[in-house]
Order: structure tokens, then C-alpha cells, then sequence
DNA sequence: AAGAGAACGTA
DNA sequence: CGTACGTTCTCTTA
């Protein structure tokens, strides 16, 4: 037995940097903690501190004192500012303790000094381009961190300070201000100091009452004074021409306030006297306009300003696309962390587990005292698997309490391999798993099924960040929960052998699977509770969790393959391939690679000095298209010959790799993935089954090779047709377009006729082709320049088949911009399902990121409600052949179509069945067209 | 041996 | 200057 450490005593009071009694413990946070967490009630001794942030001129700050050159992302977007500013946020953090911050800004709408005065803040040098995008980021990232924002519509950031500084000031409070701007200087007293940037942003001086009365010489209440003689630059403030610090200090304490030099004027001897007198309005102006507003009605009490839960998955998020070191990301973690860490039963940042390898016969025993309470247990799997199966070396179930038990699958006794199978199997235990389908494979192969599934990590983490690539169990307890899985066996196996010697080497294994299942407990309670707090539970539970199960029996099923007809294909097509390769060397003169770009740009543009294509960064490009424009452009038969090899050589690697994947039962067996696609979709690999040629005769005689398997009749495919426009059309509610698609016509022709004014019968094939490449275009964010590109027409033709194409269907071009619009807003669009894309581009200074994002952020929302509703058809298809007692299965998805495999005697039953199910996946403002074809190969079977 | 870049197949 | 993928090949770099 492998014992750890005991839980240390949570008992004691949890000690908070930021908030407390005040504190509003969202729910979320609460189930962050586990169960046996009891925090304190009473709040802590020790003064209550307020930090108030000036945004804007702390960003400003950071701006000016870091060099832009040196904080700009790959993709162009400038972070100096940002760093800047976060820098400095960690620093007042970890150094003041403050129990309330906010930070306050300003307003864009003109404020009540520019009513007093036209010219405020007026020719001020304008805003360097690279600081506005920075100000939405700090925003976003002050969101993250859950830093209240506070800001007052006609009221600058200062009298939102002001305000709150007060009311903090009547609840005893001590108050610091960070501000750059020296008119907070006024609010200065023994318990309120303002934090002064110099020249670097993070040493910041205390101007203390002291400290002001040393530097002005007049004490804060009378810095007004002093600045409304003396003027301010930066807010266009001319002061008296003449009087500058040294003379106003000296007026001031010799007189007092601005009133009573006003009222003794006469008095002030010599030139600045007389300037004085001569500037008055001026004066008094300035007096009116630097006072500070104490009664700006904010809308949350001091009470109130207190940091939530930070969203650690998206500040590593944000992190990841600024670029930014893991340092600055450690230093704020840590401030952070540091109430986490105290309140954590384990009392560190690991994991921990009591773990036990139940002796023969004994497993069914731990089972029923661990793990049939009915909380949820953690499951993690050693092995491996893909191409539909799999095998198990190792199994760790882990729970709530702490505890944790391994096995050994392959050495297991009868009785408690049946324990473990009832455990597995039964639907009323809930269990989480990573990366489940791989796992439920292998489970599957050794006899055993799996139920009550009700988290897996990965899937969770894919919908909470869904652009996110890595997700394993590491990454994810990093990212989630802000601790640290070590890999114990990992680090130095070498030497933990040596040490152990060969009796004892599992042991570092089987602990290691053992907290692989205990954070995989962890992070399912963690990744609810982000999964609640952006309404995707449903998505989990009812769609992509239940999914695994269908994907792997797909993948456990695979399609049959015509291995004899795929060897001869091969031949063929190597054939062709070293005929082209001939050719192409007798026409050049000398043998060459055709394959290698690098060769083929010598040849084409140095040797036969053929016209320059489009560059690309290694030259100028070789691909189809400009081979194809090349061949145009002489009598040189080169350019064809190398199309033609392309070609060849491509369905020969296609081939190849085919026959490489079919395994022993003669079937090709792909593995899904569920993780990977930005926008909901899955993905197939080793091999590939979503990128089978289709579109040319010879690509399409590769299809020829997916047969039906022994003991049934035929493939059935049935795909849905133009479904991503039929979206488009639901989601603008373009009553047109719904319409267009309600005739049944044909409806690239049917659009076309509305465009351009005709009868759907006068519509030719080339004002069909154009509306067809319209309409396709439209979901990608096509643009006038890219359209006549590929329909060979200028752009200003393209343009004007644009503008009449929106004269018929307004609402869609509206409902595309909303669907931007709204995501630089919000920064995420959303699927008809509710899954969510991230898209922080769509705010970068760069342009060309920022066009890109937008074309994402308006293709996300159909691609991925696509994505959702054959998700959604596949669960139903399934479930009714289960239900209906089928035979007939499904074997493959691509996208928009679905391939079965059925027996003779229910083939009419299941071309039905599968039609109906995929139609009624969801319900549109427009029918969802399914077309289902039946033959015995693929290529057959389409239609 | 690993990664980048080009090219190209699908929806 | 059209979205989303995966694979293969060549070439460069370590």
C-alpha cells in the first residue's frame, strides 16, 4: 500500500488577501473549494483598505514607459501597455493587501467641465493608434481577474474616486489612490494617499500630506489653489502667465485660498500681482474646473469592492494571446493564489491520494465501501488504443474523500474483474474520465462497458475554450484549478528503477494513475462549474458526453474495405505517376524532382524563364492554380505535365495510405476527435475519412473501394443538403431566403432568378455558377476582391453582384454584421446550441488579425450550428436503432453526411429512419433537406 | 529527429 | 483579400 500524506486540518479560519465578510462567495467559488472546505465566518481583523485605480491614466502611464517596439505580438497587437499595468496591478497587490479595489474610467461622453469649458482637454497630442485596443484589453483582463470596473456617465475617472474615497473615508477605511493624474493630489489625507507613477510605472511614490506640503508647499486642501494659478497643460488649463509653483505656494500660505486672493487682488505686489489681476476668470475657471465631484452616483457601495473569483482558464487565455511570459503569469497567480492555497484540504498545490491495491477478491469489498455512495469517482486508464480498439494495462478509480484503489486489468481474478465490471457498467455510479473514447475502447476490447459517465475533462475544457489545442490532464490542471499534476514516474524512471530495484518498480505507476484520477475528479467539479457559468451543461451532458459512446462504436466498427481493388488502384496510379515524371524530365532535358517546390521554381522560373506567379515567402508558388495560369501562358507543355502528376501522385499516396490503415478484420477503422475543431466540428484521422476525393472521376473511383461489409446489403448515405445556407437563413430570419428555400426548386437557380429578375427557366449555368459561389461565399465572409477572383470577373462587377444580391436579401448582410458586432462586444460568438467560439482578435491593432477574426467570428455561428444539429441527428439515429432493434449501424460522419451500413430486410426502414431523424434533428425556420442514396460502395451509394 | 512551409483533399 | 480540418512531401535546422 502507497500512503500519502494525511489531509491536512482545514479547519482554521481561511486568510484572504482581497475580500472577506463582504465578500460575495459566488456559488461557483464555493464548489471550487471541496466539501470538507469550511470557511470561516467572521471577517478578519485588521483595517479595511481601498485601492482605487485610475484606468485610463494608469495605461497611459504603462504606455509611455515601456517601448511599444518591444511589447508587440506576433500577429501585431501592441501589450506594452498592458504589461505595464498588470505589472504594476501585481505589485499593489502583493504590497498594500488592499481588502476593496476598483478601478475607475473614464467616460467618452463630454463631461460637466466641458460644459464649463468649451476647450477642455482640447488639443491634447492625439492617442497613439497602439493604446485603445490595450485599454479594452486591460478591461477584459480586470474582468478575468474580477476587478470591479466603475465608471459614471459625465463624470471623469477622478470623480468617481473622489466619490468612492469619501464614502470609504466615513467608514473608517484607509484609502490609496493610484492616479497619474496630479488633481487626485487634492483628496489627500492621513488615511487617503495618492500613489504617484515615475518614471517607471511600477515605483510609485506616497504622496502623503507631508509629502505634498514638502514638494508644493501647501498642504493638499490647498492644492487646488495651487494648480488652478499655476493652469495644467495636459488639460489645456492655462494658469497666470508669470506665477508658477514657487509663487503660488508662496500667495497661498500667506493669504489662503483662491477666494481670498480674489479678494485681496490689490495686495499682490509686482509683475505677477498684476497678472494675477489680469487673469482672474482665467483663475477662477480653472478653480471650478479642477474641484472633484463627490457625489457622483457610482451604483455600488464601497461595501461592494471586492475582487470575485478569477477566471484562471481565460486570464491564461488572454495571457496566451498577448504573448506573454510565464512570469508575469506566475507573479499574478500567485498574489492571487494566495488565499487558494491556505483553504485547500490538501494544503498544497499537488494532489493527493490514499491509495490502496486491493488484494485478489477484495476489489468488490473496496468498491462497495468507496465508491457506491453515489458521488462521483474518478476513473483514469493506462494503455493504449485507437483504430477502434485498445487494451488496458492499468485502472485507478479515486474519490471525493481521498481515497484510491489501482488494478491491475490483466491479472485480475474472476470475482473481481465482475466487481469492477458491475462497478463500470452501472449507470447509477457517476464517474469522470479523460479522454474517455480512447479509454472506453480499450475497456470495451477487454469486456466491459461503461456507464454513468457524467464528465470528461477534455470535452469539458473544448467547450469552455474550444480554440485551446492542448488538453491533457497537466495542462488542464494548470489551467483550471491552478495546481500542479506531477508525474512521478516520468521524471527519471531510469533512476527510480535502479533505486527500487524489480520488485517495486509499478509503484510510481500505479500512484501516478491513481492522481491522474483524482484530478480528473477535481477538474470535472472544477470545469462544471465554468460549464454552468456559460450555460454549456447541456451541451456536455446531452450532446457531446453521449456522443462519445456513438463515436466509438464507429470507430469500433469501421468500414469495410476492398483491399484487391485498392492494390490495383495503386498500380494505376504509380503508373500514371512515373509516365508524368518521364515526360516531364525528357521535356526539361535533365532529371529534376517534381515533387520538391523548391526544384520545380528553378526549373519553371529560371531555367524556362516562364512568367512569375504570386509570391509566397520561399519564392513564387507552384501550386494548381498558378500552374493552370502558367499553362496559359506558353506552348510549353510543363505546366500540365506536373498538374497531371500532382494529381496522380496525390490519389497514389491516398491509396497508399488506405491500404496501410486496413486492419486485420478488413475494415478501416478511423478515430474521431472531438477536441479539435474550433467551431464544434469533429475531425478524423489515421486515416483521414473526411477528405476522401469526391469532386473528380478519378478521385472518385477511390470511393469505390469503402464496400459494405459480410452480412449486409448495402451503404446508405444520407446528407443534408445545403444546410449551413439554411442556417443562414433561420438565423437572419430573411423572410426571402426562407422563402427561396420553401419552393423547392432548385435553389442556387431560384436565388439567381430573384437577383437578377428572371424566371428561374431563363437562369443559365453561368449566373447559377455566380450565385452559387455568392452564396457559399457569403458564409465565409467572402469579399467583393475575393469573388471576382474566383469567378474571374473584376471587382467592381463582383461588387455590383453584391449590392443586387442584398437588395433581394438585406436582412442576411445585417444579420452577418450583427453577428461581428456582437462578438467584439461580448468577444465569443454562439452556436444555435450555445457553444461558444472566443475570438480576442477581433479587438487587435492589426488589421489583417482583426479582418481575419471577423471572417471567424461570422462563419463560427454556422459552421458550428451545423456542427451541432448533425450531432444532434447522429444521437437520435443512434438511439432509434438501438430502440428499433437494428442491425444496420452507422460507420462514418463527414460534416454534412452520414455513411450506414444495413442488412437487406431493413433497408427501407432505415433509409426512413435515417431521413427523418436527420430532418427533425432541429427545428428551422426552413426544412432541413436530407438526400439518402443507397449502393454497395460509397461511391455508389451517393447520389 | 523535429518543425516549418507548401500543397491539396474534404465539408 | 474565403471558413474548418489532416496528410504528405521536401527542406532546413539541430
Amino acid at each position: 500500500m502507497v500512503s500519502a500524506p494525511a489531509e491536512e486540518s482545514a479547519a482554521k479560519s481561511p486568510h484572504c488577501i482581497l475580500g472577506f465578510g463582504g465578500v460575495e462567495q459566488t456559488a461557483e467559488a464555493q464548489a471550487q473549494h471541496s466539501p470538507s472546505d469550511t470557511r470561516g465566518d467572521s471577517p478578519p481583523a485588521g483595517p479595511q483598505r481601498l485601492l482605487l485605480l485610475d484606468g485610463h491614466s494608469m495605461v497611459f502611464r504603462a504606455f509611455f514607459a515601456l517601448p511599444v517596439e518591444k511589447f508587440t505580438t506576433s500577429t501585431g497587437q501592441s501589450t506594452n501597455a498592458i504589461y505595464g499595468f498588470t505589472s504594476m496591478l501585481i505589485k499593489l497587490l502583493r504590497e498594500e493587501e488592499p481588502t476593496h479595489i476598483a478601478v475607475a474610467w473614464d467616460r467618452s461622453e463630454p463631461t460637466f467641465r466641458h460644459e464649463v469649458y468649451e476647450e477642455y482637454k482640447a488639443g491634447r497630442s492625439e492617442t497613439p493608434p497602439e493604446l485603445p485596443s490595450q485599454v479594452d484589453l486591460v478591461q477584459e483582463l480586470l474582468g478575468l481577474l474580477g476587478v470591479p470596473s466603475v465608471s459614471a456617465p459625465g463624470f471623469e475617472a477622478d470623480d468617481v474616486i473622489a466619490t468612492l474615497a469619501l464614502r470609504a473615508g466615513e467608514r473608517s477605511m484607509e484609502v490609496l489612490i493610484a492616479s497619474g493624474d496630479r488633481d487626485a493630489f487634492q483628496l489627500v489625507t492621513d488615511e487617503c494617499t495618492v500613489l504617484y507613477p515615475g518614471r517607471s510605472i511600477s515605483e510609485l511614490t506616497r504622496m502623503t500630506p507631508e509629502r505634498i506640503t514638502e514638494k508644493y508647499g501647501v498642504p493638499p486642501e490647498r492644492y487646488r489653489d495651487l494648480a488652478a494659478l499655476v493652469g495644467e497643460k495636459a488639460d489645456n488649463l492655462p494658469g497666470v502667465p508669470g506665477v508658477g509653483p514657487k509663487t503660488a505656494a508662496k500667495w497661498i500660505t500667506k493669504y489662503g485660498s483662491v477666494d481670498d486672493l480674489v479678494a485681496r487682488a490689490d495686495e499682490l505686489s509686482g509683475k505677477a500681482g498684476q497678472s494675477f489681476r489680469d487673469h482672474l476668470d482665467e483663475v477662477l475657471r480653472n478653480q471650478r474646473l479642477n474641484i472633484l465631484a463627490t457625489d457622483v452616483e457610482v451604483g455600488r457601495g464601497v461595501g461592494e469592492l471586492t475582487m470575485a473569483e478569477a477566471d484562471h482558464a481565460g486570464i491564461n487565455d488572454l495571457f496566451d494571446n498577448l504573448e506573454f511570459a510565464t512570469t508575469l503569469r506566475d507573479r499574478l497567480f500567485s498574489v492571487l493564489g494566495e488565499e487558494r492555497v491556505e483553504d485547500r484540504t490538501d494544503g498544497e498545490d499537488g494532489f493527493r491520494v490514499e491509495l490502496s491495491v486491493p488484494a485478489t477478491g477484495e476489489l468488490g469489498r473496496w468498491l462497495e465501501e468507496h465508491a457506491a455512495g453515489g458521488d462521483r469517482a474518478g476513473v483514469a486508464v493506462s494503455g493504449t488504443w485507437g483504430h477502434g480498439t485498445g487494451e488496458i494495462t492499468g485502472l485507478a478509480i479515486a474519490t471525493a474523500g481521498g481515497a484510491a484503489c489501482y488494478v491491475d486489468p490483466t491479472r485480475l481474478d474472476p470475482d473481481d474483474d465482475a466487481a469492477l465490471a458491475r462497478w463500470l457498467a452501472d449507470p447509477a455510479l457517476p464517474k469522470a474520465l479523460h479522454e474517455s473514447k480512447g479509454p472506453a475502447l480499450a475497456m470495451a476490447a477487454h469486456g466491459w462497458r461503461l456507464e454513468g459517465l457524467t464528465s470528461d475533462p477534455a470535452l469539458a475544457a473544448y467547450l469552455v475554450q474550444p480554440g485551446q489545442r492542448k488538453l491533457d490532464l497537466v495542462d488542464l490542471c494548470r489551467r483550471f484549478l491552478n495546481r500542479e499534476l506531477e508525474e512521478k514516474s516520468a521524471e527519471g524512471d531510469q533512476l527510480a528503477l535502479d533505486i527500487t530495484g524489480a520488485g517495486d518498480d509499478g509503484a510510481a505507476e500505479r500512484e501516478d494513475l491513481a492522481l491522474r484520477a483524482r484530478a480528473t475528479l477535481d477538474l470535472a467539479a472544477g470545469l462544471d462549474t465554468d460549464l454552468e457559468r456559460r450555460g454549456a451543461v447541456r451541451l456536455l451532458r446531452e450532446l457531446e458526453l453521449p456522443l462519445v459512446r456513438v463515436l466509438a462504436e464507429m470507430e469500433r466498427t469501421g468500414i469495410a474495405a476492398d483491399r484487391d481493388y485498392l492494390d490495383g488502384l495503386e498500380a494505376e496510379f504509380a503508373a500514371e505517376v512515373r509516365k508524368a515524371v518521364e515526360w516531364a524530365h525528357q521535356v526539361v532535358g535533365r532529371e529534376f524532382n517534381l515533387g520538391s517546390p523548391k526544384q520545380l521554381q528553378q526549373v519553371l522560373f529560371t531555367e524556362l524563364r516562364l512568367p512569375k506567379t504570386k509570391k509566397i515567402k520561399t519564392g513564387y508558388t507552384t501550386d494548381a492554380d498558378a500552374l493552370e495560369w502558367l499553362a496559359t501562358q506558353t506552348d510549353n507543355e510543363l505546366p500540365h505535365i506536373l498538374l497531371r502528376h500532382r494529381d496522380q501522385t496525390r490519389l497514389r499516396t491516398t491509396v497508399e495510405g488506405l491500404i496501410k490503415t486496413v486492419a486485420d478484420d478488413g475494415r478501416i477503422h478511423t478515430t474521431y476527435n472531438q477536441t479539435v475543431a474550433a467551431t464544434g466540428r469533429l475531425s478524423s484521422t489515421e486515416p483521414n475519412l473526411q477528405n476522401i476525393p469526391v469532386r473528380t472521376d478519378a478521385g472518385r473511383r477511390i470511393r469505390r473501394a469503402f464496400v459494405v461489409g459480410e452480412g449486409f446489403q448495402d451503404l446508405v448515405t444520407a446528407d443534408y443538403s445545403q444546410i449551413e445556407l439554411r442556417i443562414m437563413a433561420h438565423l437572419s430570419g430573411d423572410e426571402a431566403l426562407i422563402e427561396a428555400f420553401q419552393t423547392g426548386h432548385d435553389f442556387h437557380a431560384e436565388i439567381a432568378s430573384r437577383v437578377f429578375d428572371i424566371g428561374v427557366e431563363g437562369v443559365d449555368s453561368e449566373a447559377r455558377a455566380r450565385i452559387k459561389a455568392m452564396n457559399y461565399g457569403l458564409a465565409y465572409g467572402l469579399s467583393a476582391f475575393g469573388l471576382s477572383g474566383q469567378l474571374g470577373i473584376t471587382p467592381d462587377e463582383a461588387r455590383g453582384l453584391m449590392d443586387d444580391y442584398f437588395a433581394q436579401f438585406g436582412r442576411v448582410r445585417d444579420y452577418l454584421n450583427e453577428v461581428v458586432e456582437r462578438a467584439r462586444r461580448e468577444g465569443y460568438t454562439e452556436t444555435m446550441l450555445g457553444r461558444r467560439r472566443y475570438l480576442p482578435d477581433l479587438t487587435s491593432d492589426n488589421r489583417q488579425r482583426r479582418e481575419m477574426a471577423e471572417r471567424m467570428a461570422l462563419n463560427a455561428p454556422i459552421q458550428g450550428s451545423a456542427a451541432d444539429i448533425i450531432k444532434v441527428a447522429m444521437l437520435d439515429v443512434h438511439a432509434a436503432l438501438r430502440d428499433g432493434g437494428f442491425t444496420s449501424r452507422m460507420l462514418l460522419q463527414v460534416h454534412d453526411e452520414l455513411v450506414l451500413e444495413v442488412t437487406g430486410a431493413e433497408l427501407d426502414a432505415v433509409r426512413a429512419l435515417v431521413a427523418e431523424r436527420m430532418a427533425g434533428a432541429y427545428d428551422l425556420r426552413v426544412p432541413l433537406a436530407v438526400s439518402v442514396g443507397v449502393g454497395t460502395n460509397w461511391h455508389d451509394a451517393a447520389h
